[in-house]
DNA sequence: CGGCAATAAC
DNA sequence: CGTAT
DNA sequence: GCCG
């Protein structure tokens, strides 16, 4: 594609609708730099939509144009920067014509009255139901009246019964989640993650999976509130603990679940997916950029970039050779990729950490060490391995003196970042930090990405439960923290009154100063 | 309508 | 500033 | 996008 960059506009050539403006097209991925206030827009900018003039008058195309923009949606130069294509035409033959033979199974191709039953209901339509070239059906794209109607009369509504209590959770199906008996406590509706309990997966599971879809999907193209609004919906969502699956209308009385998503959710249960999901999970260009920040270093906005530019590869992004700010090159990156994907076990975990910590043994006795992260929470496998150690205070330059000696030994095959060692007396707690990638001896050669901590044992208990995640229930417990006028870090706990650090030697030593029931690690698995 | 975690490195 | 934890 |  030619990159075209910035967004082109044009002006009406018949001159017949004197009072639209010129339609804007912006062909580039990610949420426009001014971005455009809709109160409530029916389209994001997750769909991406081409108008095919072919067989459209100059008129109707641009009358179009105008009612993507109208609702929230972007409207794309060329077909191939589209996720969804608008077009008259019918024939096979035709289309194709338009369509480049690489797009043509991504796209969605629907009529014109998919965009004017979006416009009636106000809602996401699915474009299959208006496709123009068959798929199952061929009979849908005329009677968009039946459609709509079947969509909304259907399925019973049992919801009005149960109440939002979470203490007497009868209905509790052979679901996925684990034992809900561990519950340390009950569920209560509150906005503060780390006050209700969430399991690695949850009894809505596949309603957090699928909202998880459009959660990347904002982070990927930098919609950064939106995101968050999400991830926080799904959170709320995946610590509720009954089946929304007879109750979809409950959605909207957890605290975190506001009107849109729960307008989602109910669509999820009363047709089986969320339309916008859909749209994105077959959306290329999201899974290409989604594949750069695979790489060390590339995250939304350089991955954006780089989808901008042209890159559709890893070897593209290569070529541009921007390996802007950081330790690992994007060709060392892209080297150890497949090593890095390879999920570590939990007993490699524990291997690893054992070895590493007899290392330490031999330089320091009588650490203490907690592996954090995923592992903690109780997950099966993680892709890093986060290594908390407590030292006593006056052991200075401890990680150092770690790290020498497994460089030594051939164990670290990249530092990716390490802290400046605290050369003088600094009065100050210092915590070290390494973010290295290991090669264990006896793991095959694989390389394992290892982030060490070394925690002064009196702010020990702060930065295991820095390090233990999950990211909403970090985020959430420094919120709560404030409010409760501390400062939260893996560093330790700042009183906010007179700015001095107070003793966190174990986590419960934490949740105590702030009023909170201690969260067992496995029930602090917020995210999706 | 303001605010949305905190920190370090690059 | 963007990325990572 | 949601809360207070």
């Amino acid at each position: 594609m030619s990159s075209s960059s910035a967004p082109r506009s044009f002006s009406p050539s018949t001159a017949d609708a004197p009072s639209l403006a010129p339609l804007t097209f912006q062909d580039r991925i990610g949420v426009p730099l001014h971005a455009t206030r809709h109160s409530s827009r029916v389209l994001s900018q997750s769909t991406r939509i081409h108008i095919l003039n072919d067989k459209l008058t100059d008129d109707q195309a641009r009358q179009l144009g105008h009612l993507v923009v109208h609702l929230g949606g972007q409207l794309t130069s060329t077909p191939s920067a589209a996720n969804i294509i608008i077009t008259a035409l019918t024939a096979p033959k035709r289309i194709a014509k338009h369509i480049h033979p690489d797009d043509a199974a991504s796209k969605f191709l629907v009529s014109p009255q998919w965009l004017h039953h979006v416009q009636r209901t106000g809602l996401l339509v699915d474009p299959d139901e208006y496709a123009v070239t068959r798929r199952s059906g061929t009979k849908r794209a005329l009677d968009d009246h039946q459609t709509e109607s079947a969509q909304h009369s259907k399925r019973p509504r049992l919801d009005s019964d149960t109440l939002l209590d979470g203490h007497n959770a009868t209905d509790t199906p052979s679901g996925p989640s684990q034992a809900d008996s561990e519950r340390p406590f009950p569920w209560q509706n509150t906005k503060f993650a780390c006050k209700r309990p969430s399991p690695l997966k949850c009894i809505n599971q596949a309603l957090v999976d699928e909202l998880e879809v459009i959660h990347a999907e904002r982070r990927l193209t930098g919609d950064s509130y939106s995101e968050m609004a999400y991830m926080r919906a799904l959170s709320a969502i995946k610590a509720y603990p009954r089946s929304l699956a007879n109750a979809p209308s409950q959605a909207d009385k957890i605290k975190g679940v506001g009107k849109k998503v729960a307008l989602l959710v109910h669509q999820f249960f009363t047709e089986g997916r969320i339309v916008e999901a859909k749209i994105i999970r077959r959306d290329p260009a999201i899974a290409t950029i989604k594949s750069f920040t695979e790489l060390y270093g590339i995250g939304p906005v350089g991955a954006r970039e780089a989808y901008n530019e042209g890159c559709r590869s890893f070897a593209d992004v290569l070529g541009k050779g921007r390996s802007l700010a950081t330790a690992l090159s994007v060709s060392e990156s892209l080297r150890i990729l497949p090593d890095l994907r390879r999920p570590i076990p939990r007993h490699e975990c524990e291997s690893i950490t054992e070895m590493i910590m007899t290392m330490l043994d031999a330089i320091l006795p009588g650490c203490v060490h907690t592996i954090c992260g995923g592992y903690r929470r109780g997950k099966a496998q993680s892709y890093d391995l986060d290594i908390v150690v407590g030292h006593p205070r006056a052991s200075r330059a401890v990680l150092h003196s770690l790290f020498d000696k497994m460089k030594r030994q051939g164990l670290v095959s990249h530092v990716v970042s390490i802290s400046t060692p605290q050369d003088d007396e600094a009065t100050d707690v210092h915590v070290d930090v390494a973010h290295l990638v290991v090669v264990p001896p006896n793991s095959g050669g694989l390389h394992r990405r290892v982030d060490l901590v070394f925690a002064p044992e009196t702010v020990y208990g702060a930065a295991v439960l820095g390090y233990t995640g999950s990211i909403v229930f970090e985020r959430d417990i420094r919120v709560w923290c404030r409010s409760r006028g501390y400062k939260f870090s893996f560093t330790g706990v700042t009183r906010l009154a007179d700015n001095v650090v107070v003793d966190t030697p174990t986590e419960e030593s934490v949740f105590e100063l702030f009023g909170l029931p201690f969260m067992p690690p496995r029930w602090r698995n917020c995210d999706a």
